[in-house]
DNA sequence: CTATGACTAGTCCAATTGGTCAACAAGAGT
DNA sequence: ACTCTTGTTGACCAATTGGACTAGTCATAG
């Protein structure tokens, strides 16, 4: 058996903790340690451990190991579909192309900032358990509409290359998550570090290739 | 805390195995939850059960869980690098355009096959333990290096696109792998199925638009 | 016919698990 | 000063864990 307790303790015993940092500390750390560990995986006791709080402490605010990971869940996906429909909602005026464009660079660099995201959708994406289904209805199934709409739009206006616009969302959200998650065994590989907005302006050049229409192959409007 | 014992029995209590059967079913199981559970979250008690075993055969057949999750990796990548290499060295004096084509299909084949493949990866990803070490050690990096001096081949045909040989090949393997991570999540949002066969199509033409110059483009040798 | 290897059944153990509970600390409101 | 709420702790529990162990069954290769 692997030690699941982690020896990081981020604050010392002494120190005087703000009021309610515990709990933002906690969910941070468990956001990592469900997405490196798997929902069985991390344990209660190695959270705890791990930001340095009584075991305790982590029922108290979250009650059982469910809640606290859809509290995590709410803190990992809740920030971030706010911020995409604000910016898709604000550009609602503006060619679906270009909407696209910024709402897939949003998208990678949030994935960037959160490889977490990646991760737990992958490791979430076989389970029997609801958790998967829970995370769709809650957070994935407004992006995708919107984003089935705007591809749909930008099809009929020439600028977003044919084909099934859910098969094509599906493609390009693979390509941005896959493309944090592989970072480590990349830089095993070369010996390298990448630097994430490196990453990013990779990301949306193969976007570029497989989803839109070069200019110059574009009918006149 | 979640249910780890699995109810399927797969065997009859009353069916009598074949010799040497138990072991390869243990492979095949182990393979479905590690990749699922992760390292920590399958126990070798859930799987002895999923596996209608006594739990004593796992430690017979393995010694320790350690030795049981290499043996999985070996059965997982061991036939895939072996076909792997196989190809690429019967295929030597083709044009490594075509050679990359080819072994890109037999990748995507290999994913859409094993989707555990690329759950594995991305879970041991980012682990401190040394477990992606050993993957990289023994099996990705002779498949990175081949990889790699096919695509610098074909970029100086000019049938490949150019740009950093390591990073189009970090692009290739994390959209393969990421297509198949993603389908439960596509069918759930789409409530279609998806048939294998088309999303590797699908990544062959992504990869086309991505990483080879199209034939009008390429200047005649 | 027998020896061996694959397998079942079961016990035992120390360690770890998720979760409960009573108690304590410290600041906010009064 | 006093209490009330919120944050935090240590002790405790039943269940599960990985692993070692013994005793025995059974098919089949030699």
């Amino acid at each position: 058996m692997t030690s699941k307790r982690n020896k990081i303790i981020p604050l010392q015993p002494t120190e005087r903790r703000k009021r309610g940092e515990a709990r933002d500390l906690i969910l941070d750390v468990a956001l990592e340690q469900f997405s490196t560990l798997g929902f069985d995986g991390m344990t209660t006791r190695g959270l705890a451990d791990a930001c340095g709080v009584n075991h305790s402490l982590i029922t108290y605010h979250f009650g059982d190991k469910d809640n606290l990971w859809k509290c995590v869940m709410e803190a990992l996906f809740g920030p971030f579909v706010e911020r995409l429909n604000a910016r898709t909602e604000g550009l609602g005026n503006l060619e679906p192309e270009i909407a696209m464009k910024i709402a897939i660079r949003d998208f990678a660099a949030f994935c960037a900032e959160r490889p977490e995201l990646h991760r737990i959708m992958t490791l979430e994406g076989r389970h029997q358990t609801g958790r998967l289904e829970w995370l769709v209805e809650n957070y994935m199934q407004g992006v995708f509409d919107t984003a089935v709409t705007l591809i749909q739009q930008g099809q009929k206006q020439g600028t977003i290359k044919p084909g099934n616009p859910a098969r094509l969302y599906h493609s390009i959200v693979s390509i941005v998550g896959a493309s944090f998650a592989y970072v480590p065994q990349y830089e095993m590989l070369t010996g390298e570090k990448t630097d994430p907005s490196v990453i990013i302006e990779e990301i949306m050049l193969l976007i570029e290739r497989i989803a839109f229409v070069p200019n110059h192959e574009q009918k006149p409007r």
